[in-house]
DNA sequence: GAGCACTGC
């Protein structure tokens, strides 16, 4: 086909015109465009490419891709659209692989690839047009770079051109953001795919996705055959599920059926991406979604969810859990059908609840730790990192958490804030900064070369096959051993038997370790190794002590330091009071303390959120102490235990916050054991018995007095008075039983003065004499008059309502029966004798004839 | 079923 009948050129005059007259071009246009092979070209043909460049200077355009794979093969196809040798006119780099010259014109590269550039040429000479392809996608570095270039040509390089290329992106913000800017679009050539959603809501922890997913295919099987089918779930899981429910189904009968995910090894990744003579259901994660393109692909399956990795900045931990996808992504998924034939596109939910789904995911800058891209940009002279010009500006916490740690590993000045010579050595390293630190590290513990392996075997995915079967973990133990004092050190044992193993896939198969992964790690090594040298790091030549490599893991992770909660537990917990469980896996089973150098929260079943700690190695607290001094302190903590029901108290040796040791002290201090035992007795976990009625009356004859007549002074018991009285009372004792025989009422009274106490004794009484002589009870409630209880016969001779509180309060007198029953209650007994007495007494004495009734 | 998407230097 001529290139030139694809549809970009359609706007290739105005382009070139746009970007004459524009510093900044956004440029939309679906897949298939070709605007990644094209505009390039258009630049460098046009001469735009040296415009404003001295005579017989060039420049070179850089086009950015977010993968490897791509980055190549475009390359390689407009060198040979130009006739040209790769890596003349027209080059790539990519890690590992830089295929380009000097006289390179065309150079497409990775996004991360720019950014080291921009540390080591930061005005970026050479450079006079940067494309930044697939900028939908909204991959870290892309934002980082693009915001990186903006800043640039607002200071060193007004020159630079800058072309951001997108298929979906909402028009409006990217505009603003570039403004000055101009902006065009071109067709793609995608075939149209029809979109169906199901039509009730399913929710799919109850009818899971692989059975919906079946049913579907089922139904659109019964309307003709579908052709190729390409089915999306968020992981390997949900992934065999779906394979195992089609392979039950007639639909599926004759389908070649292949699961499709980033865990399985290459030969079954191709299996999924080939063609065959039957027609096939691949059945993948999100690799399909942009990664890999399946061709031929007619009907896709849309289960609707992804695992979306997160940083959790308030925790700092990473996340992997299931969500709802955007309706971008779902595009973007259901688009897989259209790239050769007219398609269809199933959603396994509803056109209802797809209207409430967020229009595109959250870019990584906004979910990913940034602490890497900090220390980086801060070395490239970016600045203060809020004051940064960026699409989406970061949330301010991550940033915090970033600083935070960029700082406890002294790559940035504790008051300053500014790059260290440790932070400067450290951005050598294209690493996490916590590994950069840990190779630094490395050379006063003798284990450079260890820690560079160790660094290696962390990037991409792991050296293990996960979940081995029972004879592949029985041969890795034989072979490898299990000895493990970190979880590094298995790991270390899988690669240097696949080396010497030359990598041979079958040999790594039988211990369940991925060769080709273990092939990547070993250049990755070799390359942090050769860094470290030109570093000027010191290499051992002698094999290092596993103490000093499980230290140097140490500086790495210092703040992922965890203890088990008990022996025999994996339940641990970590520094910053955060918990966690150590994964089953780990080699570190019987150290009682260790250091997690992966903390991950995933999703299990039924939703159940569990945070696993991985990567482990053990540590010992003598290696806290040597190399974190300043980080301990010891504490009593006095507590009171529910099921002893006695108060205990722990002396504690403290890593920052985490225990490390605890020593029972008995007795308890005395004091604090009296608080805690009246706190338990104020909630009510513990009961004083002899705390009973008079105690009640006693606090409520004071409270009645202290309001009756206030001239006396007495202040009412508050909460707080109590609480002093209970501590009293529990004053030397540590256990609940100790207070078994403490008088309750009498402590009350002697924490009275004495002349108060008469006052009380005189003014609210606990007894009242009668004119008749009989002494009565007084029943008080606060709030209200006292009360007292006589039979009729007890009230002979007594005419009228006794008064307390100096005459003010008159007693409320229940009257009763010779039964016992209340006959009448009343504050004015004068009153009762004269108006009701008549009328009872005729009552009660046929009633009680045998009574006395004056 | 105790639990792991995808990239990139």
């Amino acid at each position: 086909m001529d290139r030139r009948q694809l549809p970009i050129f359609e706007i290739e005059r105005e382009l070139i015109a746009q970007a004459r007259a524009q510093r900044r071009l956004i440029v939309r246009a679906p897949t298939g465009s070709g605007k990644s092979t094209q505009i390039p070209q258009m630049l460098l043909d046009h001469g735009l490419l040296d415009e404003g460049l001295p005579r017989a200077s060039r420049g070179r355009a850089v086009i950015l891709q977010p993968r490897r794979l791509p980055t190549r093969l475009l390359a390689a196809r407009v060198a040979s659209e130009r006739g040209v040798k790769l890596g003349s006119e027209v080059g790539y780099q990519i890690r590992f692989e830089n295929v380009a010259g000097a006289d390179t014109r065309l150079l497409y590269e990775t996004e991360g690839v720019l950014l080291r550039q921009m540390l080591s040429n930061p005005r970026l000479d050479g450079v006079s047009a940067i494309l930044f392809d697939e900028f939908h996608e909204r991959h870290l570095y892309g934002d980082v770079t693009l915001a990186r270039a903006l800043q640039l040509q607002q200071t060193t390089r007004p020159d630079l051109r800058l072309i951001v290329m997108s298929a979906t992106l909402p028009s409006g913000p990217l505009e603003d953001y570039l403004s000055p800017c101009a902006a065009l679009e071109a067709e793609g050539r995608l075939f149209p795919v029809a979109i169906e959603y199901i039509d009730r809501p399913v929710d799919f922890d109850r009818t899971p996705a692989w059975e919906i997913a079946t049913a579907e295919f089922e139904r659109v099987c019964r309307e003709g055959d579908p052709g190729d089918t390409l089915i999306f779930m968020p992981g390997a899981y949900e992934i065999a599920r779906t394979v195992q429910a089609l392979g039950n189904s007639a639909a599926a009968r004759g389908r070649i059926i292949l699961p499709l995910h980033g865990e399985l090894p290459h030969a079954d990744q191709d299996a999924a991406v080939t063609g065959y003579d039957r027609p096939k259901i691949i059945v993948s994660t999100n690799v399909a979604e942009s990664s890999l393109t399946i061709e031929g692909v007619k009907l896709v399956l849309d289960s609707g969810l992804a695992r979306i990795p997160r940083f959790d900045p308030a925790r700092g931990i990473n996340t992997l859990l299931v969500e709802k996808i955007s309706r971008a992504s779902a595009d973007q998924r259901s688009g897989r059908a259209g790239r050769t034939a007219p398609g269809r596109g199933v959603r396994l939910w509803t056109e209802r609840e797809h209207a409430g789904r967020a229009l595109q995911e959250v870019p990584e800058i906004r979910r990913l730790d940034l602490s890497e891209v900090m220390l980086t940009l801060r070395a490239a002279g970016a600045g203060d990192l809020r004051e940064f010009h960026w699409f989406e500006p970061p949330e301010p916490r991550a940033l915090d958490r970033a600083e935070t740690l960029l700082r406890d590993l002294g790559a940035l000045d504790a008051a300053t804030g500014a790059v260290t010579e440790l932070g400067r050595r450290m951005v050598g390293f294209p690493v996490h900064p916590r590994y950069a630190r840990m190779l630094i590290a490395a050379e006063s513990f003798g284990c450079v070369r260890a820690v560079a392996l160790i660094a290696a075997l962390t990037q991409g995915r792991s050296l293990w096959m996960r979940k081995p079967d029972k004879s592949t973990r029985e041969q890795r133990e034989e072979v490898l051993g299990e000895e493990g004092a970190s979880d590094f050190f298995g790991l270390m044992r899988a690669f240097r038997y696949a080396d010497s193993h030359h990598y041979d896939v079958a040999a790594c198969h039988r211990l369940g370790i991925h060769a080709n992964t273990a092939r990547q790690v070993r250049a990755l090594a070799g390359f942090f190794l050769d860094l470290a040298e030109k570093t000027g790091l010191k290499i051992e030549d002698r094999a290092p002590e596993t103490e000093a490599i499980c230290k140097c893991i140490l500086t790495g992770f210092s703040d992922q330091v965890a203890r088990r909660v008990d022996t025999g537990t994996l339940r641990c917990l970590m520094v910053h009071g955060r918990k966690g469980v150590l994964a089953r896996e780990s080699a570190v089973q019987d150290s009682p303390l260790l250091v997690a150098s992966e903390v991950r929260e995933v999703e299990g079943r039924g939703g159940e959120l569990s945070v696993i700690l991985s990567l482990a190695t053990a540590v010992r607290p003598e290696w806290l102490e040597e190399l974190y001094p300043g980080d301990f302190h010891e504490q009593v903590d006095v507590e009171y235990d529910a099921a002893e029901r006695r108060v205990t108290a722990w002396r504690r040796r403290l890593f920052r916050d985490l225990a490390l040791e605890s020593r029972r002290v008995d007795p308890p201090p005395a004091d604090a054991a009296a608080d805690i035992l009246a706190e338990e007795v104020i909630k009510e976990n513990i009961s004083l018995p002899r705390w009973d009625e008079t105690t009640d009356q006693w606090i409520a004859r004071v409270n009645s007095l202290a309001a009756w007549c206030p001239e006396l002074g007495l202040a009412p018991y508050s909460e707080k008075d109590r609480w002093l009285v209970i501590r009293v009372i529990c004053r030397g004792a540590v256990a609940a039983r100790d207070l078994k025989d403490r008088p309750v009422t009498a402590a009350f009274k002697d924490q009275m003065d004495p002349s108060r106490r008469a006052l009380v004794e005189k003014h609210a009484p606990e007894k009242i004499e009668l004119s008749n002589g009989r002494r009565a009870r007084l029943v008080y409630t606060e709030g209200e008059s006292p009360h007292m209880a006589l039979r009729i016969q007890d009230l002979y001779d007594v005419s009228d309502s006794p008064k307390i509180a100096k005459g003010r309060v008159p007693v409320v007198v229940e009257i009763l029966g010779p039964n016992h029953r209340p006959v009448q209650v009343t504050r004015d007994l004068a009153g009762f004798w004269r108006d009701h007495y008549p009328r009872v007494k005729k009552e009660m004495q046929r009633k009680y004839p045998k009574h006395e009734w004056r």
